[in-house]
DNA sequence: CTGTTGATTGTTGTA
DNA sequence: TACAACAATCAACAG
């Protein structure tokens, strides 16, 4: 139920009118032209209307592997605070001070969240080209890929750590 | 009670 | 090629 649709549910004006971080956030993403900017700029969960049958969530950027350890550190650092943003704020100030030694190991497994991302993909991709005869969701034909293919591969990376 | 926002950056996808 | 929107989180707030 969206309260106030998706638009300002809670505070409108502030997104809408006041919020100089968005200029800067998304300034450089969206800005440029005009495009919309009235529109949201970040899904908010409420999703228009895309029905995605096996729509796969994009896994966490190196940056939110990161984060997801720093907010645990944070929270212990500051169990006071219980701002979410202030994790982001302090976690994205503390990612760039990361050297490339720190991120490699986030970067690795950014690396490797794609290679399972792209099978999702493939996935969805197929529903992308029939996208066409959108019945609906699963009906019973749909159901031919993902028979038996799980195979525990093991994950192990070398790990040449060495540069720099 | 539920939905939404806030904030960070990165990554992927689509036009 | 370039933009655009989304990915997690956690609590508080609003309808």
């Amino acid at each position: 139920m969206r309260p106030t649709k998706g638009k300002g549910p809670v505070k409108k004006d502030t997104k809408e009118a006041l919020k100089p971080v968005e200029d800067k956030r998304v300034g450089k993403r969206k800005a440029v032209s005009n495009v919309s900017k009235s529109s949201k700029r970040q899904a908010t969960k409420a999703k228009p209307a895309k029905k995605d049958p096996n729509k796969p969530k994009r896994p966490p950027s190196a940056f939110f592997v990161f984060l997801e350890e720093f907010r645990k550190t944070y929270k212990l650092e500051h169990p006071n605070n219980k701002a979410v943003s202030a994790v982001g704020k302090a976690g994205g100030e503390k990612w760039k001070s990361l050297s490339p030694a720190e991120k490699a190991p986030y970067e690795a497994k950014a690396a490797k969240r794609k290679t399972e991302y792209e099978k999702v993909m493939t996935s969805y991709n197929k529903k992308q080209e029939s996208v066409d005869d959108e019945n609906d969701e699963e009906s019973d034909k749909s159901k031919s890929e993902v028979s038996g293919e799980d195979d525990e591969k093991s994950e192990e990376e070398d790990e040449d750590d060495d540069d720099e």
